[in-house]
DNA sequence: CGATGACTTGACTTCGCTCAAAGACAGTGG
DNA sequence: CCACTGTCTTTGAGCGAAGTCAAGTCATCG
């Protein structure tokens, strides 16, 4: 895929060649996500990728099938969840550029991943993968870096979802969301998901998240344009909201 | 630390070098958590842990303070939990023997660990660790395996809150207390943690643990005898409502 | 542009939380 | 060894916020 001689930003090139993002164990003061690995690491799990493309609402992977490979987000958002006996279908978490999923458990998936948007991912096979990690056993300790990093955001989940105010769950929801698209506040927040899938990781009812919506309306802390973007009137109060456990 | 002449059983003799246990992320089938480390890697370990002893209610670590080791836990219970500013604890774990914790974030630790019961630990620094995680990448997969599955320990208690029945949730704890003894069920599960630590982890109040006690005992599908110890009357109801999310 | 599904709104129910008080337990010192 | 005391736990009453059900509105895609 040739860049052709039109200006591209930063992302954009970036996104040619597999890379994890995350806060590093040691390094402290580290305080946002960096990228982890050098151009060097990057080439070697290329060297094992394929990149493929995945249509909005296709499923990548099911719960409970064998599991070959591993994946790296190039662009795009998708969603990982289970789905229950009881018909729930929590949401785990969503994924953005630039994380890592798809590592198994007994030879088998444990969750469900689908894509909210369209996306564009690299695929390693995971005797590849391992392969590599035990060659270059600094790499392993990036990707170690980067899982521990989603084993934080998965105890961040937990308490989000045990806060009782529906409002409170919400506004942390958009932090998330604005934080992960890294760079300035810039007060608009680009929301991909639907209601539901909002729903399905808040741990709330449809309605639940709909009359949340309506009251950060009201009290003029947010207002939403359209179903997929939000946009933040009065930070002080939403930062106290969103963070006021 | 000889043994001297007398009887040890297995998990006795265990202890005395640092394991870790784990669903291995391939070999297929594998439905049990199975020790992850060959005894060579067992006694590299060993090589720069200190054990140390840490007395019940007595913390290991707080959060925010720089993180300079890691731990294994070789016997005893710990609680994971977080300080939030609006003077809620939730618990994030309970950690028992063979598990792993005090992975940092940005050189510092992320959550508070204190001792359930009295409790002996393995303590590496993290420096060494690395070191000894670079020299052998086996090794290293095993670590990162076992921290792949405390991701999806993280993923179950996510989903484990997110349910709404208070007896449900108490039955599934009751269940995981009872897994993690290993070996047959017996019936009888010990709960070494207080009420409230139970309650913090399920995200419910105190009184809601109690009612939820109650309600076990009044549809006699367990009974309680003392505040430490349950015993499964009724197997099939009890699976049912911990599995029926 | 029309139909289908996603979302919102309203009315009612339910279940856990809060507050308050009584009861059980564990550790201490006499 | 036992009484005492502080803490943990249980119980009760009332409230509130989210869930459920039902119906109406909007947006999105063919």
């Amino acid at each position: 895929m040739p860049s052709g001689k039109e200006r591209r930003n930063i992302s954009e090139i970036d996104d040619q060649l597999p890379t994890i993002r995350a806060i590093p164990f040691s390094d402290a003061g580290a305080v946002r996500r960096a990228r982890l690995l050098s151009h060097k690491q990057r080439e070697a799990i290329a060297a094992i990728a394929v990149r493929i493309h995945v249509r909005k609402h296709r499923i990548v992977y099911h719960e409970h099938t064998p599991a070959d490979s591993v994946f790296i987000v190039a662009r795009g958002t998708l969603k990982v969840f289970r789905n229950l006996p009881s018909g729930r279908r929590p949401v785990l978490a969503f994924l953005f550029a630039e994380d890592l999923f798809g590592l198994s458990e007994a030879g088998a998936y444990v969750n469900t991943v689908q894509a909210v948007t369209d996306v564009s991912l690299f695929r390693m096979p995971l005797q590849a993968l391992k392969d590599v990690l035990v060659r270059d056993a600094h790499l392993q300790l990036e990707m170690l870096a980067k899982v521990i990093h989603e084993l934080r955001e998965a105890q961040r989940h937990t308490i989000l979802v045990e806060r009782r105010a529906a409002t409170g769950r919400l506004a942390t929801f958009l932090r998330l969301l604005e934080a992960h698209r890294g760079r300035e506040r810039s007060g608009t927040i680009a929301i991909p998901m639907s209601r539901l899938d909002v729903a399905d990781y808040l741990g709330l009812s449809p309605e639940a998240v709909s009359r949340a919506v309506r009251s950060l309306q009201q009290s003029k802390i947010v207002t939403f344009s359209g179903r997929h973007t939000a946009r933040v009137i009065d930070y002080p109060r939403f930062d106290r909201l969103a963070t006021g456990f």
